[in-house]
DNA sequence: GACTGGCACTCGAGCAGTATGACTGCCAGA
DNA sequence: TCTGGCAGTCATACTGCTCGAGTGCCAGTC
């Protein structure tokens, strides 16, 4: 494809994304020095047409994008904006002030959602990916058990655990050591083989106990895998101006559904690799007039999670892309230095 | 005030908030029985107009029920409509499958919003009234500690400690000992009444960890008095019919403002005790649109925290009482039992 | 005195017809 | 290969009009 053809849908796609109104030929000349007239140009966006880049809404507008279009412009003409210093700055100083993870997570979504006037989205560092920090058990009255497990993300997960009888306090630190020296240190994936075997160091009359406490810790690592997202920022979904407004009920809709999330993540990319999905390249019905932008975050090239963030197919592709890249970088030091 | 413009006003309302459409003297007389001809009704309603209770958009439209309107009928004429049987068992299935705090704070909201069909908001259980089971102490490599705090409703809060030297296991244990004998069971509140002096029981060296820890645990206890708030069913806003339609952005807008919210739940009432806020009885600006329904939650007559729906001032008041009232009473069950 | 039926009046919604102007496509000429 | 000009298209905005829902008022009835 012939350079010019290329720099006039780059020129359509900005005028578009600012204006968001159909862009004409005329207008094109007039805002970018393009070097030609406009009948030149009424040419190359016939052309562009042909090849399903553009699309007029209806005879007499302008032209507008097309996905594939955006497609074109993300993959060859756009180079990801990096964030200048004191954007880079105030990134870190209001990461930093989080105090922990829960902190982290929504000062993520809320940083997302505030640079990319974007829906933002953030996933929790991945259960299966983390590795055991402590396990705790807490005597909660009668028989009852509180079982709190950390990772070294500072994620916790805690249940109830009901048991028939209630147990001694030596017994529970017994039990306690055990698990910790089993697990402490070893990935969420491998706790199920740890843990057998186990119940075999306690007196006949503890293991129905044992066992359920290891049932528990079981169901929370494979249940957990289903993983928590937090979302922020949809107020930029009814942003005026936006004729992404008619849409705003079903995509909101289509927020509240955590699967749909996980699914629109997909698989969790290696840190620093963004994923940029455009309309109908999303899987998700509701979602298919939207463009999402993924990346990976984590510490070193261990990936542990993804975040995003979701607006309309018109989006500033390079500011976002350099806002989400830059966020996850750091969150990824933070998460290293917990 | 006579019987029959109650009634009137009272059918004023229902019809409307059925249609969303301005309602006038015929449509009236032909949907309700109410025994006399649509011009008595018009007579009705010019006194009901002259009062403030209701409004004519235009002059030749019905009438719609202005703030004033809606506050008489929430107070003199509506009873709660409560729950039905099979109602109340779904409600108790959904939430008994709640496996910790979290879950059951989402899976209240998701009630909520679905039962009321507006957006749902929930407070945690309010650390001030909550009472400390346990304090854990975790070492976290070199010299960094994480700080468990666990309240009896299930909330947890942590935070990562960074000390100057590394601290032994001895130490630690020695350390975890006391804070647990000086704490479980206090009320929050009283934290830092009970830490005062605790310090003075470790040799000179050591002190300037305790009190780095104390400082920690205070500092959490006092800065997580900053409520957590979780907010659900945000696409009822944008729900087709609704003329909220256009207000949507701001009020989402304000939803994410957690200052906000915290702002609307207010002081937080007894258990049982319905709170509605209609329109401009709200003292945030961008919801005077918006009405509230909240109640305060708990374990018999302590109120824990505060939950709630939001939604246009046209919306079914008796229907969303009795929905927030029923949930708000398994919720201060279940954390009951924790 | 309270209620009713009837009538004149008001005013927004909806519709058809028209003017406007932005934009394209094409063609002949440089 | 590019350019200027011209005819044609079509959505939008505006106007004037009709229609009907709804009110307010008044005289009459129970």
């Amino acid at each position: 494809m012939e350079e010019r053809k290329l720099a006039v849908l780059r020129a359509i796609v900005d005028d578009y994304v600012q204006t968001h109104e159909p862009v004409g030929s005329k207008a094109l000349v007039d805002r970018h020095s393009l070097g030609v007239s406009s009948a030149t140009i009424r040419n190359d966006m016939s052309a562009l047409e042909e090849d399903g880049y553009i699309s007029a809404p209806h005879t007499s507008a302008g032209r507008i994008p097309t996905d594939k279009g955006y497609r074109l412009f993300v993959d060859k003409l756009n180079s990801v904006k990096p964030m200048s210093a004191p954007e880079r700055k105030a990134i870190q100083t209001f990461l930093d002030q989080a105090v922990d993870l829960d902190d982290v997570m929504n000062r993520t979504v809320r940083l997302l959602s505030q640079l990319t006037k974007q829906v933002a989205l953030v996933q929790y560092p991945s259960l299966g990916r983390s590795v055991v920090r402590h396990v705790e058990l807490v005597n909660s009255g009668s028989s009852k058990l509180l079982l709190i497990l950390i990772a070294n993300t500072g994620r916790i997960e805690q249940r109830t655990v009901d048991l028939v009888h209630s147990v001694s306090e030596d017994f529970l630190h017994d039990l306690r050591t055990r698990l910790n020296v089993a697990l402490d240190g070893q990935l969420f994936t491998e706790v199920p083989d740890r843990l057998i075997g186990l119940s075999d160091n306690f007196q006949l009359d503890q293991r129905p106990a044992v066992n359920t406490i290891i049932a528990t810790i079981l169901d929370t690592v494979v249940t957990q895998s289903e993983e928590r997202v937090v979302v922020g920022g949809t107020s930029n979904l009814a942003r005026v101006g936006e004729d992404f407004t008619a849409t705003v009920g079903p995509v909101l809709e289509a927020l509240e559904e955590h699967v749909v999330l996980l699914r629109l993540f997909g698989e969790a990319a290696a840190p620093d690799s963004l994923t940029v999905r455009i309309g109908h390249e999303n899987s998700v019905e509701e979602l298919q007039r939207a463009s999402v932008v993924t990346v990976g975050y984590g510490s070193g090239d261990q990936a542990l999670a993804t975040m995003g963030i979701l607006g309309p197919t018109r989006m500033d592709y390079a500011g976002s892309m350099g806002a989400v890249r830059a966020v996850a970088r750091y969150v990824g030091q933070i998460l290293q230095d917990q």
